[in-house]
DNA sequence: CGCTTAATTGATCAGGGTCAATCGTGGTGG
DNA sequence: CCACCACGATTGACCCTGATCAATTAAGCG
């Protein structure tokens, strides 16, 4: 695993303010929170927070595909969860952050300040119900990646990953893969090289075809479960 | 691997009622949970809880330890979380239950009705607030076992599971594991012999002393800190 | 049309899984 | 009280998967 030239350069922080978020939150049943967010864009590869960082607000994502991850001593980075439309990531109980987060592509994001959240959450109910929902959607996810890194072989965690990316993207034949290999790799806890291997043998037994390096033609998803054990 | 008796065997319910648990929810800040809780004795090995089974009620442990975990389609067991005094386990958005508990070790469990819950959360708001906390302490648990699973090495697993019980169970030099080294190697994603194997190098490198099988002395928590990596 | 970065492919090596034998310990019954 | 038994843990030998090192190809992009 390669050290990461994010490790090594700090990304200046630039977000670009739009407008008051009422107006996308994103959800089609009434929106408690519609008013207290603001929303950003980010751009590709651009830092959102880091580890360290106050843990003062929270975000949800409207588009785009947002990785975060933790830096490990030796350079190595783990990449905890990849976030989509509807998803919230940031949430955290302690005042510093342990985890950072980076767009994967150019991202629209709302940013809701914690400390507002907290006080509307003190009057209605239902924010406070809302933001336990986030957080075991969060926990729902972490479980999810534990079993995903506890798979045995190389190949079978490639397979759950398509699987799990076309579900969640919510496409049906044909996948778009918003990230590099590199970034598949860190989040399956293998190397590039063998993400790679597992593809190109994917394709030679005729399970999916890549018609870009970004995208994936899922010919049998039968097979593909059946890969992923 | 090996297939697990417990996958095989479906093991009988039994816990014994004990008494009202206002007495002791452990914990030394006013617990508002207190009056809604019902004490449960459960005996080493029993299930708890199991996949599939209804969400109607969760669990915090008082004493004793506990495994959730998940049955492979192949027989093979992963062990997502152990559980010990203070923590809270069980909670789950959905109707089903998508993983199972089993006691470790015997243990004494307050069960919560999530209905009695939800009631008193809507009247009192610490009461919701506590509930977001289990989720994140949760989340927290789920996201440290996601970093611990995408360690590369064997050796670097074993000494962050010593050093992370170590801290969890609140004991310093002499820690003692209540699972057996299959368990540990169900929860850290290796097989039985080598979680065997790392000890023993441990043990020859003069980091850890074994008195029992069970009862592991940390003799430099510096060098198994460097092994953690 | 080069230049840079990402991805693929190949060859080699080592860490950990697998299979198998042995040891140790605790529990039971003669 | 001791012998035996059953189960968990340890140890050893071997093999296989995936990491590593290295070279080549493909794809953007100015």
């Amino acid at each position: 695993m390669t050290i990461h030239p994010a490790f090594q350069a700090t990304v200046s922080k630039t977000a670009t303010l739009v407008a008051g978020a009422d107006w996308l939150a994103g959800q089609k049943t009434p929106e408690p929170l519609r008013t207290a967010g603001t929303v950003v864009q980010i751009a590709e590869g651009r830092e959102i927070f880091a580890e360290g960082d106050d843990t003062d607000v929270f975000y949800k994502v409207v588009s785009g595909v947002v990785r975060v991850c933790k830096f490990l001593a030796d350079g190595r980075r783990q990449i905890a969860a990849f976030q989509v439309a509807g998803d919230v990531f940031g949430i955290e109980l302690g005042l510093e952050r342990e985890m950072s987060a980076e767009a994967v592509s150019d991202c629209t994001l709302v940013v809701y300040r914690r400390r507002s959240v907290e006080q509307l959450a003190s009057r209605d109910e239902t924010i406070s119900r809302q933001m336990f929902q986030f957080a075991m959607q969060n926990l729902a996810q972490a479980t999810g990646h534990s079993l995903l890194l506890a798979r045995r072989g190389a190949a079978e965690k490639v397979a759950a990953f398509l699987l799990d990316w076309q579900f969640r993207s919510g496409e049906k034949n044909v996948i778009h893969l918003a990230m590099t290999r590199q970034e598949i790799a860190d989040y399956l806890g293998l190397t590039i090289e063998t993400v790679s291997r597992s593809l190109t043998q994917f394709e030679r037994d005729g399970v999916i075809a890549l018609r870009n390096i970004r995208d994936v033609c899922i010919l049998n998803t039968d097979a593909l479960e059946d890969l992923a054990a």
